[in-house]
DNA sequence: CAGTGGTCTAGACCACTGG
DNA sequence: CAGTGGTCTAGACCACTGG
């Protein structure tokens, strides 16, 4: 169970360990867990590998330490979606807007550093790149430039990219789905952003990274848009 | 400088001293800090107890570390995604950055429909009206204006408005924050922000219009914030 | 009271970085 | 090569919870 000789940390195995007891349900929210001498004694290890991985589950919020009770495995975060990670054709059709796409080029590259690291991938390893115009009623919107590592999708084809990419990520490829993260900054139109969105060099644009990340972590996606300033806004909730 | 009777914990106290450091930029982003070894020597304390201290900063991506390297300032842009409504001041602490705050005008008016609509009060009812510039690490960084309903702050001050405002709201007023909605444009810098700002005009701005609601759905404060495009983006996160 | 997590020590060996 | 962070040990004393 647990590998001494193993390259692997001996706490990183014991976090494992214990996260996989929790996913299959042998140990469920509430229950306690074995004492941290407890687990020392079983593996033949010292207390404070123990806690080392203890400490990481605790950091992830899947445990939860009670002074001189014990640990416990924590209760669901009943965090509820505040905002919602949408794809584009769901964010218009929020909108009451018809949403529409124009694909200008579908090709395989290099990952560079930048797009490797944000998609946890080695520099250089083959990805997709899409690059689209965004159009709601017939205006163009945005233009949409994505990475998508080519084993995460490897029959990706132009018809698919046509009907929702999020819908075969999830109902053809069985990914889920967690959240996104993105990161909004405010740009100008350069030469090649005003010819496609029939705009002026230099007007405002929203610019949105967003990368979707599954349960386990993976990164499926990695998207650069550029929105028109005077045709969208991003409308966000958040808790306090 | 460190003190071993203290109740404190003594990797609390390495904790704080270190996070001092960087706040008032005696270790600025980039700088290697001293070794473990070092720290364990120069305090007379265990390294363990020196990492648990730096493991929290490490955390709290204020300090990064580098195998055979050393561990190093986190640069200002590693900041986490917001998933929580922060104040100004706090969204600057947790990026690595002093905040401040310059008071230009605070007076009473009559709110118009826009404001009087979204603050959910009737036209015409005096609220308070706020202007600051707001800085990090000494940079103007946004324009700020502010609307508050008087009858939910009726003693407003300058000095409470130089501390923190929300602080205010929860902890004097009794006022229980659940959450804050946000509108987010790309705007371009007119004169007044190219003045406050220290830019130039039609530069890109990041609007942001925030409305801070308690858990009895009343609206706290409306506020349009004007972020410089290459001093600030927003960072968020959502579920899907 | 026995048991728990919280803190702390004084070592050790490892792989890694850079000169 | 000397120096760094990463991992690990085998102890110790503390405050706290619950019976």
């Amino acid at each position: 169970m647990i590998d001494k000789q193993s390259p692997i940390p001996i706490y990183y195995q014991i976090e494992e360990l214990i996260h996989k007891q929790i996913e299959n349900g042998q140990l469920k929210p509430g229950d306690v867990l074995p004492s941290e001498r407890e687990f020392a004694d079983r593996y033949q290890i010292s207390r404070m590998t123990v806690r080392q991985g203890i400490n990481n589950l605790v950091q992830k919020k899947q445990l939860v330490r009670e002074k001189g009770r014990g640990t416990f495995v924590a209760h669901q975060n009943i965090e509820q979606p505040l905002t919602k990670t949408t794809s584009f054709s769901e964010d218009m059709v929020n909108r009451n807007m018809v949403p529409e796409s124009k694909l200008l080029s579908f090709t395989r590259i290099k990952a560079d550093s930048d797009v490797a690291t944000l998609l946890q991938i080695a520099s250089g390893t083959e990805v997709y790149s899409v690059f689209r115009v965004r159009l709601a009623n017939q205006i163009p919107i945005a233009t949409e430039q994505a990475f998508i590592p080519i084993d995460i999708a490897p029959h990706l084809s132009e018809t698919i990219l046509h009907s929702s990419l999020y819908a075969y990520f999830e109902h053809k490829l069985g990914y889920e789905i967690d959240h996104s993260e993105q990161t909004i900054r405010s740009v100008l139109a350069n030469k090649e952003d005003a010819h496609l969105l029939e705009i002026a060099e230099g007007d405002p644009l929203l610019a949105i990274r967003r990368q979707a990340v599954t349960s386990s972590n993976r990164v499926l996606e990695l998207v650069y848009t550029r929105y028109r300033g005077d045709r969208y806004y991003f409308v966000t909730r958040m808790s306090r």
